[in-house]
DNA sequence: TTGGGGTGAGTGCAGCTT
DNA sequence: AAGCTGCACTCACCCCAA
């Protein structure tokens, strides 16, 4: 039996079917002109037909298997019906002999399958190619199904399908076991027989009989169908957390990169994070050491100075200077922008509108509002400028709060108003930088004001500086007040300059703030454009407080928006000592190299 | 055109759970 | 013991570079 013949007599069963389907349908209507029709198509569509069948897809053409199912008795016995030879057919047969096949394909035979199965006229074609073997032609009816149960599977599939399951099951097709593997692929008609008995038939002693080889489980609630969805869904799952990672590593080709160069660059990466989490690590704890060194420093020199000081002479110094403080804070901030403080100060009125320098009050504005009831806002003006936020946190808040064991790194605790930040001319910034701790002054500080200030103070280090010995302020008291002819004297090209803020004597700790004196650069950019000033905020913090605590007066009752103001008439204190600058100046961080500049005109300036 | 790499899919097997 | 799940193997297909 050639290929020929079979697909002839696949054309000619499927134009019967045809015929007698529309037949059917029509005979009562048209019989007649049906009857032409169908002439006229047996004598022209002989290949029309065969385009179609091949057109329509396995499991249309079941279906109409199915439906034409009832319809063989009618039809005459095809002489080629083994082109569908029905699994349970086959399968039945416990013992599996490869002689059921043959029977089956052999055209007496053909009948009791076609009996279950009718003639499907489809097969033929396919069947020839498959035909060489028996076990290849079950094997292909096998492989139908699949077609069959996903017509809209793209020819791929397909393709895919056939030759790797006739390479997989072509010497073990006839194994019963397998075929049963495979019914569940079956078409939903062609599953009919197999699947109805699916699980039901699973514990059927003849699927038992076919299951006896398989050692894995038969039909189960899984199946293939059932664990070929599942890998699915394990594959997609691997697929999207590779996706997943390969977003999650950074400079990583979006398109180009396989599931092991994602790996790779995980791993890569991984590993560079914890390269940078060791050597942060390493700095912290550098860091630190550092931070008790400094501290260690500090004490020394607090200790060294208040032992350089002589007390008695520090008190008169502090008495004689009491009431001159304001008179010289007044004139030595003679500058234009202070003018405007000094009305603040003097009438505790609102600043009005800048006569010369209106940057100034502009910055001070807003603090001068919020710190109108110092009651409310406690807190000193935070004058203090610099570049470390850390520092700005601590010293602040050691300030306001004066905390002793003040965590390290303890976030600001600023009163929201303080935290609003205005905008404002560029030195408006100065204020407002050492008020938000949030904002880093390093890129925000404009180039005019060139404040420089020791950023990195512990909050121990201020917190012992506070309760330290009023000594320190009082001598730097005598250096400014009393004439600094002795220490003055002392003064170094390398100065460091501190101010220092006198504050109302009703508020708490602080409020005699020491801040740099980068006002100064403000005040004189002319003189000293690139003034610096270099300060030391535990020094500082400890000589304020002692000062505060010691000559309350000297602040009057000046409310907190007159502090505010002060910052003109600050004191401009230049604590030069040898020993200090040499000592206090451990961390390169922390240290701000001065220009040489002469301290008398700054001073007085 | 061809070989290699990558990926999707089907399947078998083993371990675990019920 | 049956069922479920995950892993590994294999194959086919696609894409790309030589």
């Amino acid at each position: 039996m050639s290929i020929e013949t079979l697909l002839e007599a696949a054309k000619f069963l499927e134009l019967q079917a045809q015929q007698q389907q529309k037949a059917r349908e029509d005979e009562l209507k048209e019989k007649q002109r049906l009857e032409l029709l169908a002439e006229q198509r047996r004598s022209d569509v002989n290949y029309n037909t065969t385009i179609h069948t091949n057109h329509v897809s396995k499991a249309d053409e079941f279906r109409i298997e199915c439906h034409q199912a009832p319809i063989p008795p009618s039809l005459p016995p095809p002489s080629m019906p083994i082109t569908v030879i029905p699994i349970p057919v086959v399968t039945p047969n416990p013992t599996g002999s490869p002689t059921q096949p043959i029977a089956t394909l052999s055209p007496p035979a053909a009948p009791p399958p076609a009996a279950t199965l009718p003639r499907s006229p489809q097969p033929k074609p396919d069947h020839p190619p498959s035909a060489p073997t028996n076990n290849h032609k079950v094997i292909q009816n096998h492989l139908q199904q699949p077609q069959i149960i996903a017509p809209i599977s793209n020819t791929k599939l397909q393709k895919q399908t056939h030759p790797q399951l006739v390479q997989r099951y072509s010497g073990s097709i006839v194994s019963p076991p397998q075929q049963h593997a495979l019914l569940p692929q079956l078409g939903p008609v062609l599953q009919q027989a197999p699947l109805q008995n699916g699980p039901i038939s699973r514990g059927s002693p003849p699927d038992d009989g076919r299951q006896l080889d398989n050692k894995k489980r038969p039909g189960g609630a899984g199946t293939r169908e059932v664990h070929n969805k599942l890998e699915k869904n394990r594959r997609a799952h691997l697929k999207e957390c590779f996706e997943t990672l390969k977003k999650n590593i950074p400079n990583i080709d979006e398109k180009k990169t396989s599931n092991l160069c994602v790996l790779r660059s995980a791993l890569r990466y991984i590993q560079t994070l914890k390269r940078k989490e060791k050597e942060y690590e390493h700095d912290m704890e550098r860091l630190a050491r550092e931070k008790i060194a400094t501290q260690q420093r500090l004490a020394e020199l607090k200790n060294e100075l208040s032992q350089w000081m002589d007390v008695i002479e520090i008190d008169r110094v502090l008495r004689q200077t009491v009431q001159p403080e304001e008179d010289q804070a007044s004139t030595s901030t003679a500058s234009e922008g202070e003018d405007v403080m000094d009305d603040d100060l003097e009438d505790e009125t609102p600043p009005r509108p800048q006569t010369a320098l209106p940057t100034v009050p502009q910055n001070m504005k807003p603090e001068l509002h919020k710190c109108a009831t110092p009651a409310q806002i406690p807190t000193p003006p935070p004058t203090i400028t610099t570049t470390s936020t850390s520092f700005i946190t601590q010293h602040i808040s050691i300030q306001h709060k004066a905390p002793l064991h003040q965590p390290l790194l303890q976030p600001l605790q600023v009163s929201p108003p303080l935290m609003m930040p205005k905008p404002a001319a560029p030195h408006t910034f100065t204020a407002t930088t050492s008020c938000n701790p949030t904002i880093s002054s390093q890129p925000l500080i404009p180039t005019q004001t060139q404040m420089v200030t020791v950023p990195s103070i512990h909050p121990t280090v201020i917190a012992h500086a506070s309760v330290s010995h009023p000594s320190v302020i009082q001598a730097v008291n005598h250096v400014i007040h009393g004439g600094g002819t002795k220490h003055i004297a002392h003064l170094a090209p390398s100065t460091t300059t501190t101010s220092v803020h006198l504050a109302p004597a009703h508020q708490p700790i602080g409020h005699i703030t020491v801040h740099p004196v980068a006002h100064l650069g403000q005040h004189l950019p002319g003189l000293y454009p690139q003034s610096m000033a270099v300060t030391q905020p535990a020094v500082v913090g400890h000589i304020t407080h002692t000062l505060n605590h010691a000559h309350p007066q000297v602040n009057g009752s000046a409310p907190c928006q007159t502090t505010t103001a002060i910052v003109g008439k600050q004191t401009q204190m230049v604590t030069h000592h040898p020993q200090l600058v040499g000592q206090t100046v451990l961390n390169p961080v922390t240290m701000v190299t001065m220009p040489p500049f002469p301290i008398s005109t700054l001073k007085l300036a």
